[in-house]
DNA sequence: TTGACATGTGACCGGATGGTCACATAACTT
DNA sequence: AAGTTATGTGACCATCCGGTCACATGTCAA
C-alpha cells in the first residue's frame, strides 16, 4: 500500500471525513470526545482515527492517558497539486469566488 | 450517496487515479486510447471512467462513435477548500515550495 | 449493406471494508 | 490499593467493490 493510496483511501469513508471536519473546526481533541459526536461505537472511531493517523491526515500527541488528534493539512495539499496547476488555480478560484459572489446576492 | 461521497469514492482507487494522471497530461482521450495505457480489459476501464464521470471528476464529449474524456478541477479544488483556509493555505505552499527547493538543491 | 470499430449492459465472483463485541492495558483519583 | 477513566487488540460478519465475461447497440468506411 502506498502513501498516497492510504490517503485517498482513508478519505473515502464519510465517517472519517466527518472527523476531520470536527478537526477542522477545533484541534487537539481526544477520542472519546470526537466518540460523542458519531452515532457509533467507541471502537468504530478509534479504528477511523487509527486510519486517518497511517494516512498521515491526523497527527497524535499523547498527554498522559489521553490521546489528542490533530488535523495535518499537507497531504491534502497534495492532492490539489497533483491535479492543478497554478495556472488552472487561478481560473477555478476565480470562478469558484464568482460562483459564491453569486449565490450571496441571490 | 451524495455529491462529495461519489468524488472520495472515485479517488480511492488507484487505477482511476492513474486515469486523471492521464487526463492531466493530456484531455480529450477516448476510451480506447486510454485502455492502451492500463494492465486492465476495456471493460474494467470503461467502468473505471464512469465512476470519474458521475463523480464530476471527468466530463464527456461525444463526437461520432467516440467519446472523449475530460479532466474536471473543480471537485478537486473544493476538497482542498473544505480543509484549508486562507491562511493555512499560505503557510502550508510556502512549506511545501521550501521542500521542493531543498531537495532540488541536495 | 456488410464488416469492422468504439462503446454500453447485466451478471458473476473473490477479496476488501465498516462496524461491533469480548477482552485487555495503562493512567488518574481518592 | 481499588475503582474509574481513556484507550488498545483481535476476531467476527454483513456488505461493498474491482475486474472479467457474454452479449448488445451504434457508427464509420468501402
Amino acid at each position: 500500500m502506498t502513501d498516497d493510496d492510504r490517503v485517498f483511501k482513508a478519505l473515502a469513508d464519510p465517517s472519517r471525513r466527518f472527523l476531520l471536519d470536527l478537526l477542522f473546526a477545533r484541534d487537539g481533541r481526544t477520542l472519546t470526545e470526537l466518540e460523542s459526536e458519531l452515532e457509533m461505537t467507541r471502537f468504530g472511531v478509534a479504528k477511523h482515527l487509527r486510519v486517518l493517523e497511517e494516512a498521515g491526515l491526523v497527527v497524535t500527541r499523547r498527554s498522559g492517558r489521553e490521546k489528542l488528534h490533530f488535523l495535518n493539512p499537507v497531504p491534502i495539499r497534495q492532492i490539489h497539486d497533483r491535479w492543478i496547476d497554478k495556472y488552472t488555480e487561478h481560473q477555478i478560484t476565480t470562478l469558484i469566488d464568482l460562483k459564491r459572489t453569486l449565490e450571496e446576492e441571490s
